[in-house]
DNA sequence: CATGAATGAGGGTTCATTCAT
DNA sequence: AATGAATGAACCCTCATTCAT
């Protein structure tokens, strides 16, 4: 990837989180990104282009540290466990990111529709953690897809709330967290 | 209120939700609520203000329903099991309201950092109902603010997710995963 | 019609006439016609309205010219005599109207279409001419379409370029050349 | 001339006659023509330019048409009779070149006017054989400019119309019609 | 000769807000 | 209290042209 490619990448990253879809400019972005407007898009579509090609690299980049984290685990409940790490702490060391991710998941826009069959795989690789758990006797039987979105949204809310001041943990702690609550709602 | 501020609040509510509070636009909450757009700037100072009301209302009335409802009831346990069922009510009861109030809260915008010191009043009604249940010997000791962060992550996202479309339960089955989640995750 | 209107449409004939349709500029016509550029915005659709609503008054109006001075004729030649007079001093009475008529038809854009039926009506009135013409005795038999297109051919053409600056003639010459090439290509 | 510059041409009148100057991409050319960008910049000083030359050579290639064409006659009666055949014929034969040559002659820029100056030539031609056939008795005394123009305005307006999809007739039709039309109104 | 990534001035359109009535 | 015409700053995107390679 080219390096003004990068560039760009990383100012829409800080400018998306900073003012959310609707509000950033192109304008800052170009300013930040130090090339000029028209650069944008030569290698972008549109706004909303370059706005999915974001959340996409992400998401993806969140999968790929979730499926080699949890290569060399052999048991579901901690590969639960380690999934559970690996998301909290993603979410703070790219705290932009996801602050992007989490504002601008819901909705109707087009791009935000797209945007949640994304999130869908994720979703997907946790529902299967518990389900090999599940077989494996570990946990209890539970609704896998309700399971799944449940974690997702402890992991989110209660990480947001830290990054947006609200609350005042570390990541640390936050694990430690939601691995015993979720630990304690599936064990037999 | 006069029957205009209400049509105009009706109106809004529809178009915020519809389309989020960037893309609604002040002609057509006008046109919704049948008034000119100068009225609409008559009673309210700004397009934020109507939006702030709106949300100021909407949580307001969800405190209302949980302090009513807890009200007749004594122990916390029972408490927090009735607040999780009131609160999935709400969300689908009020449908529009949650999409703004959900896709709205995060970000870094005067009205969202506002937004979110309302529903910390939310938050510590749930906290209250955890503290007595672990005063009561019915829940083991737990990071309250964690705890009450968790369990409305829980209620909002898979809610969320079941009316976006994603999933696909009815709030009797969302209520009954919920609770028994939280059950399992707090008792001794 | 509104001042304000009146104003903005006669800015538009200005502009549109002096740099065509795809380098005029809105901001002048705004400026020319002494109202802020959202206020053309809020009377038009697009500047292709704008254009189109111009185009339309016009034709309108030179047929209703035709209308008017041929209906105290009696014959189908007094009557195309007469339409050719009042064509050419339309034309050097509304000389930029006609520059954009003229050099705004040809071509593929939907408005060009649009613009070109509106021209059928003026063509037809002329056929109809001709036809009683022939009926009467007075002209040879003839293409309809193919002469009223020749006489609206000679007419703009030669007009245009003397407006253009190319040749040097007055109205009265130019009716009367035109008069005379036509009486005799269809005179018996 | 080399095959890029060839192609460079094909390309331009293609596209100019689609969507005319204006809109005219020279992305587009450059990707019709398979050359980069730059290489058309490397031939041309700008898009006015490769469009004046375009303009320039379709002109030059008619003016000689129409000079070896009526070289081998004598009357100027029959060298006007046999230019209105080769016009027509030239335009039906390059309906591309024409739309483009006719709807951009009138206006005010810079190359429409140099664009006019070429057209001279050919109405100087025009006038020539209306003259000869003056002097030799076989045409009465007419206004050369006017007639030239008019007998201009004649084929372009009536061939015009029929390739742009409002009159069905063939070119041999066009030029009989154009021709008896001429020959009336000139012959004594 | 040829390339194509990069530029940046420019333009049509939107829309929250104002204010004279 | 209510209106709706008017405003103008703001913004996304386009595209002819340039230039380092």
């Amino acid at each position: 990837m080219s390096k003004k490619i990068s560039r760009i990448f990383a100012a829409a990253i800080d400018v998306f989180s900073k003012f959310g879809f609707e509000k950033a400019k192109m304008d800052l972005i170009a300013e930040k990104a130090k090339v000029a407007k028209g650069t944008i898009y030569y290698h972008f579509k549109s706004k909303e282009e370059i706005f999915f090609s974001l959340i996409e690299e992400g998401i993806n980049q969140l999968i790929q540290l979730l499926n080699e984290g949890t290569k060399p685990l052999s048991s579901g409940k901690e590969k639960l466990e380690k999934a559970i790490e690996i998301q909290v702490n993603y979410i703070f060391d790219y705290k932009d990111f996801t602050k992007i991710l989490l504002s601008e998941v819901w909705g109707s826009e087009e791009r935000q529709i797209r945007f949640r069959e994304l999130l869908q795989k994720l979703l997907k690789l946790l529902q299967n953690y518990i389900e090999q758990g599940i077989q494996e006797g570990d946990y209890r039987q539970r609704d896998l897809e309700l399971t799944a979105s449940s974690i997702f949204g402890i992991i989110s809310v209660t990480s947001l709330h830290t990054l947006l001041g609200q609350l005042n943990y570390t990541p640390e702690q936050i694990t430690e967290h939601v691995q015993s609550m979720i630990e304690e709602s599936l064990k037999k």
